[in-house]
DNA sequence: TCTTTTTTAGCACAGATGTTTCATCATTCA
DNA sequence: TGAATGATGAAACATCTGTGCTAAAAAAGA
């Protein structure tokens, strides 16, 4: 087995544990029991508990954007449609993959809030934070371009603005629905992000 | 100086642990340290760290909610304006309170988002975010109803599902206002809210 | 086969944490 | 004043943590 598999392996028990029992009992041990794997033998992949949470962090969030992005190509790459429901019904497939539908997607969701959070104060896991700002950001961006090209964006808003709206909307709804999943529903979830992106059209 | 008041006093300083280096360091020793107490003083006034988490928790809550009701009540026992902007301008006071616009605001959301997450995993935590949910939806629905009572509001839509919208545009904001703060700033963060309250009504 | 490298496993140390226990000081009240 | 209660302080214990170090086992290559 690769080397690199065996990394994304450990980050795997990594995202299990915190999943679990939240980041803080993410230590060296519970993951390496988690794993099925020896203190000794986490380490000699990681150089230290640090390394191991950054690299952690990023596959968690490239997994999450790289979904997000082959279906934001096939957004890019079909025709535009000229009525409204269907164009939301196209940027609501995209911007679901970053949303906690299922239980795989929740999972994501709450390590990805874990590690946003501990990335306030924990040095090394800024940078990660920040990549995952530019990501997250550029998928919305282009989304709510396709939105705009459309030509069927009502008023005169801008983008940017929208973007920021549409950013909100989607880490709030990730954060009500991975904390009290039995106020917010999976498919109150989406009905949300629906109607949000079709009152952005012209009625 | 009461004892209740010295309880709150150590509240304080698990704010300032929270805020200054994570849930993770809020330590009783750090906690004590940050407040001038000593370690058996801490334990004093409580039973054991559970207890203090909880406190402070419920400390929290109440001081972001109590805000936000005083100013939701001025909203409600004044008339209500039949002017769009005006509305919107009175509802965004009382939602505002919710929001990380200054500095102390923003320490109690980076300590509430902080205590939610942990709540997740953590036994006792849980029943004070529950009671948390339920006053942050308490302030946001009698928010809505009094958009709806003005009889401006667009469409017709369902207010419960328009209430679930406004709550997620909160909590989203304020995790990026939180996390991101070079990224959205106060003004952004409240034109974002006041834009997202006006697409609320009828044009 | 022997040799080298990779992987696993285990021990030990220093530091931090929650908790228990006990002792000292201060304040209040009778 | 004396006693009782409140508050503070410190020591000790068991547990968990990251990390350094060593050595055995396994795999790979010559």
């Amino acid at each position: 087995m690769n080397a690199d598999d065996r990394r994304e392996l450990v980050a795997d028990a990594v995202f299990e544990v915190i999943q679990g029992q939240g980041i803080a009992q993410a230590s060296l041990r519970n993951v390496a029991s988690r794993a099925g794997l020896a203190l000794g033998s986490v380490r000699h992949y990681f150089e230290n508990q640090a390394e191991l949470m950054e690299f952690a962090f990023r596959v968690n969030s490239e997994r999450i954007h790289l979904r997000a992005l082959d279906r934001l190509e096939e957004l890019e790459q079909s025709p535009l449609p000229q009525d409204g429901s269907e164009l939301v019904a196209k940027c609501v497939v995209v911007l679901e993959e970053l949303l906690p539908l299922d239980p795989q997607r929740s999972a994501e969701a709450v390590v990805h809030m874990e590690f946003m959070l501990a990335a306030r104060t924990g040095g090394a896991l800024q940078d990660a934070a920040q990549d995952d700002y530019r990501a997250t950001g550029a998928v919305v961006g282009r989304v709510v371009l396709q939105l705009l090209e459309s030509g069927l964006m009502a008023g005169s808003p801008e983008p940017v603005d929208e973007a920021e709206r549409l950013i909100a909307v989607l880490d709030g709804l990730s954060v009500r629905m991975v904390l009290q999943p039995g106020w917010s529903s999976a498919e109150q979830g989406q009905a949300t992000l629906r109607r949000h992106l079709q009152s952005l059209l012209a009625p």
